[in-house]
RNA sequence: UCUUCAGUAGCUCAGUCGGUUAGAGCACCUGACUGUUAAUCAGGGGGUCGUAGGUUCAAGUCCUACCUGAAGAGCCA
């Protein structure tokens, strides 16, 4: 007889055709009961987080011949299969032979039937996602990544890899992880008592990048329309549900667009990716919604059947001074030219307008060096996008194209010229208006999946004192 | 980094005013049960109470420091 060949079960399920048929089935055990008379099997193989029921008939089937199917033991099973007599799932497979591939004691196997927290998931990320969550978690990661490069490859947009090792911290995002081979147990220091990088593996000080923004800014301005997807780095001690020191960061970057279309291309990105979700993540997406979120279907379709406000920073100071004047009551003062704190973006995203809000025209001041100045003097063509729970999950701008007040501006901001004189360049060439944004993935998957720490939305999380497996 | 809370069985937790031998549910083991749905029922084994000091006749319980985790804040995506 030819060998069999393995059906998923997110197939089987799919494939009414296949009932009657004898077909083979790999995957992990997550439970077995019964009696004395038979034993039921729920098998996971990943592909789906449907478990398949094996029904073991214990007068085909000796005990001790089931006594390796614990709970995390891998199997393989040959069978027929039927429309299940019992409630609770449609078809079951009458095994008829059974191949344990590895077991799992029980005695030391970590997961158990029952749930267990999230906290103490995280200690053990290496088993994870053979559970229901995690399990739903990273398809839905996975599809997230997928509706990506669909939504951009769709638009004309180009997949463009910025490096992942970087010389120069230029937007001064944040605190950086240094890149070196030198022995530090030996540091060569000269005269002045600096370290001398001559000799370092890029002979010079370098570092894990913190964004491939600049970078994907010289793309655009050759390839018209880009995105970056890549994993970036920051060594900030930030110890909240909402940070990563390594997270995905998604970085658009499109020629010609002003500030007016980059608000567009991200309500319309966002719209999408969560679209996509609800089209091809839903036996994920119900799960995770009975387990942790029941609002989580609601909330999803919201943002999608919704505007997102655009509001200037301005106009967003004044409701919130109105508000004080009300009475409101917050932990920090609220005056024209302060940065927003998280409780005043709340009070705008959650009470005000009850809706995502992209704030623009912030005070130059609290921006970076390369967004394009408004004629004001005072502002310049910065948009956040803020959600509700999560807080901001895009900042992006309209960048400046004027080679003088860039160049002024990162003096004045105290940016070498000398560590980014190729970015400067794209100004000097051929410049041109263009925009940008950049999206924590980690952040949208956050609200896809209605998890509350971002830990649990990455395989294994980097964070502060953590960086096992 | 700051503030608050927590750390007791493999997991999730209870443990009163500081007082005799530290408890429960689940998991595990044994048994029962003719189709279960995180099966159910009966019994059993399982503890350096985060670590180190201190107070006290007596500490899981009070005090100090440290470690670990969580929530909020700051920084940001």
């Amino acid at each position: 007889m030819a060998k069999l060949q393995r059906i998923k079960v997110v197939d089987v399920m799919a494939t009414p055709s296949l009932v009657s048929q004898e077909i083979n089935v790999k995957g992990w055990v997550r439970s077995r009961r019964g009696n004395k008379n038979v034993s039921f099997i729920a098998l996971n193989d990943g592909s789906t987080i449907n478990n398949l029921q094996i029904v073991v008939d214990l007068s085909v089937f000796s005990e001790e011949a089931l006594k390796p199917v614990t709970t995390g033991a891998c199997i393989s099973v040959i069978g027929q299969l039927v429309e299940s007599q019992g409630k609770g799932q449609t078809v079951e497979l009458i095994a008829k032979e059974l191949e344990v591939y590895g077991t799992a004691d029980p005695d030391v196997y970590p997961l158990q039937k029952k749930g267990h927290s999230l906290e103490y998931l995280r200690e053990i990320a290496h088993l994870r996602p053979r559970t229901n969550t995690f399990g739903a978690v990273f398809r839905i990661r996975h599809n997230m990544a997928i509706a990506i490069h669909q939504f951009f490859h769709e638009r004309g947009f180009f997949y463009f890899h910025t490096p992942i090792v970087t010389a120069s911290d230029c937007e001064g995002a944040g605190q950086m992880f240094q890149v070196t081979t030198m022995n530090l147990y030996d540091l060569k220091k000269d005269e002045t008592g600096s370290i001398d990088y001559s000799n370092d593996f890029f002979g010079k000080q370098a570092s894990l990048t913190v964004s491939g923004q600049l970078e994907g800014e010289l793309a655009a301005m050759a390839l018209g329309s880009i995105y970056t997807f890549g994993p970036t780095f920051r060594a900030e001690n930030s110890n909240t549900p909402r940070h990563l020191a390594e997270f995905w960061m998604i970085e658009p970057e499109v020629a010609f667009n002003e500030i007016e279309e980059n608000m567009q291309l991200a309500e319309d990105f966002i719209k999408y990716c969560i679209q996509w979700a609800l089209d091809n993540c839903k036996d994920d997406l119900n799960f995770l919604a009975s387990m942790y979120d029941k609002e989580l279907l609601e909330r999803l379709n919201f943002v999608i059947g919704n505007e997102f406000v655009r509001l200037p920073y301005t106009q967003g100071i004044e409701i919130l001074e109105a508000a004080v004047a009300k009475g409101r009551k917050f932990e920090f003062p609220i005056f024209w030219g302060a940065d927003l704190a998280s409780e005043h973006e709340r009070y705008l995203v959650e009470e005000h307008f009850k809706k995502p809000v992209i704030l623009t025209d912030y005070p130059k001041e609290i921006k970076s060096f390369y967004m394009k100045q408004n004629d004001d003097g005072k502002t310049v063509r910065a948009m956040d996008v803020l959600f509700p729970k999560i807080g901001e999950i895009i900042g992006g701008s309209q960048r400046e194209e004027s080679y003088e007040k860039l160049t002024r501006r990162a003096q004045e901001m105290g940016v070498p010229e000398k560590d980014i004189w190729w970015y400067l360049d794209t100004r000097r060439f051929g410049t041109a208006p263009h925009s940008g944004f950049g999206l924590g993935f980690e952040r949208l998957l956050l609200f896809v999946t209605g998890m509350t720490n971002i830990r649990d939305v990455i395989p294994f999380p980097r964070t502060p004192k953590n960086a096992e497996f």
